[in-house]
DNA sequence: TTGCACAATGGCAACGTTAACATTTGGGCG
DNA sequence: CGCCCAAATGTTAACGTTGCCATTGTGCAA
């Protein structure tokens, strides 16, 4: 039984049902102009025959292919399975699929990402930016495909998403001072993330809106070491009573270096971060933190490019702002 | 200028070009049969046009589409992110795409992610399990789509692949049991899911092996929280000199469970996970832990359908041990 | 009875690509 | 000089689908 066919088309479906094949392509279609009795005797051909309509020859025909690519060059970076969930749900409200890319950063360009797309079956793309591309300020999107760029800053030709990397140290930085700190030190990341220097800058010129001189920052690398070692380093410093680390991770490695000379936070000192990425990691404390909204980074990209569908809409820059989460991490000297 | 053509397509290369449209198929393909400046003049007639081929005709045309379909209920799950590493990867090594979906789990089963697949342009394609799909032992291909499961599970028609749940609980409890320690308590996780039930099953079994009755588990729910508690509950056994939790976050709980006791890792309880989670977010520890390599396990599914390109392979079930690593949280009795 | 509108269905062509086969050209060799 | 081979290029058809237009059938008003 069941010899494996070639494949089953239209054409088969229609000669079993006594049909012509444009009424098996309406009858998939549903349109109303086919007699009831008609579907259903073309339904139980097609059930029979298990045919399932070809996309190429669909997206041939339509000139259309209903996907959306996705332009990774570094797949395992934070916030990115939330992006991913975001970028499933919009596809999916459009009828849309997901194609996805890793593309080798060597070189870094924009034009990289455009040219490994050009060649898959996507009607649009979205290119998620850690770093900063060599030819940003020149790239121009291929004709015809509609680009997204999951980043902060803007581009003249491409619409831009991301997280507001400066308004979540605003939100930090002023509950602190609403809460009687006098200043809030710092704990930086590598001067080559973009979003890292976007998180400083909130920092600095928010301290500035308050009329205080920022103090001087320590730099981090993201990790948790980092992060002790600076806590080490700034427990000695009396006037330090508030702490804002740019990510999670040194924050929580913040608390513990402190801890380890001998100061308890948020009595002695204050902390808060940035990513709520610890999640269920860390048992005996719930940090002070900045949520953002990855996942509708995510569907406002994939939105942008399902949802215009041909009409052409024009370049658009969208900020998604974070929530600042309460822990138990920040004392109010109030 | 530039006004917004339809799309170029080989018949306009080749006016232009002033060559047939086969020969310009042949360039495309780098084919050995063109004159080196017939190809140059194809070459310069295809970049002032902005030539790119259409993938849907060469999908009609081939019945391929060089695309593996991944199917996940739930994106957003520890290890996905390596897991999609893989993918990538593999799928670039044969000229492949990924194409990701997102099945809602209602009803969890494999019929629901393969009619959702049907509909999209891939050859094969890969279901990422969680649970234990209603329908597994009665599910059956698509017919011509070669199916992946990632799953310890192994199934009759379906090639399976996954990390090795058992077997990461056997280096756990030997490598504890191997340093003089008498019996290995465990942690265990909610009973729904079918790796961490694997993995209790590997401590149990392990135990056994060496003549020892398990101890009585401690249920815990993947959270440190969980951990924590149980942790605390450990902390005055005085049978109990080594844990071992079904993941990194409630091990690292438990840690700071027994620490709240006044219990110091690992001088007087020796501490083990799996999964090595934690990354950089804990600063003091290193915890002792098994890493999975999902990037293979991912990588294995695509190979397996990309490899196979035509010539059917049979299904074949792959289990990837985890590698133990010695963190600071083991202590050696001996 | 004829004419007409409308519902239901069929025939044909085209989307872009490429495998298979056909044709042309040039060169070497008897 | 004619023959044959190989290299280079061209022609045709087909992959599966669906928009457009044509055809057939049915009921109803004139």
């Amino acid at each position: 039984m069941a010899a494996v066919k070639k494949s089953v088309s239209v054409k088969d479906v229609a000669r079993l049902a006594g049909v012509s094949e444009q009424t098996v392509s309406r009858t998939v279609h549903d349109s109303p102009s086919v007699r009831p009795e008609t579907k259903e005797r073309v339904r139980a051909a097609m059930r029979e025959l298990g045919y399932r309509p070809n996309f190429a020859g669909r997206s041939l025909r339509r000139g259309k292919f209903k996907t959306v690519g996705v332009a990774m060059f570094n797949i395992t970076g934070t916030g990115n399975l939330d992006r991913m969930e975001g970028f499933a749900a919009a596809a999916d409200k459009h009828g849309y699929a997901i194609t996805l890319t890793k593309v080798d950063g060597h070189p870094y360009t924009l034009e990289s990402a455009s040219s490994r797309m050009s060649a898959l079956p996507v009607d649009g793309m979205v290119v998620i930016m850690n770093r900063m591309p060599a030819d940003f300020g020149t790239f121009e999107p291929l004709p015809g495909m509609q680009t997204v760029l999951v980043t902060m800053l803007e581009h003249p030709l491409c619409s831009t998403v991301d997280n507001d990397q400066f308004d979540c140290s605003r939100q930090v930085v002023e509950y602190l001072l609403e809460r009687g700190h006098k200043t809030v030190h710092f704990i930086s990341c590598p001067e080559r993330s973009l979003s890292g220097m976007r998180r400083e800058e909130g920092w600095r010129e928010t301290l500035r809106a308050h009329g205080i001189e920022p103090p001087r920052l320590i730099r981090g690398d993201w990790t948790a070491q980092s992060g002790y070692a600076a806590g080490q380093a700034l427990a000695d410093d009396p006037t330090c009573t508030a702490i804002y680390a740019s990510n999670d991770a040194m924050a929580y490695g913040c608390i513990r270096g402190l801890e380890s000379r001998g100061k308890c936070v948020p009595q002695d000192v204050s902390v808060a971060g940035v990513d709520d990425s610890l999640g269920d990691i860390v048992p005996d404390r719930r940090l002070t933190t900045v949520r953002f909204d990855n996942k509708r980074v995510g569907m406002w990209a994939v939105d942008k490019i399902a949802g215009a569908d041909g009409g052409a809409s024009g370049v658009e820059h969208m900020l998604i702002p974070g929530v600042l989460v309460e822990g138990d991490t920040v004392r109010d000297l109030r």
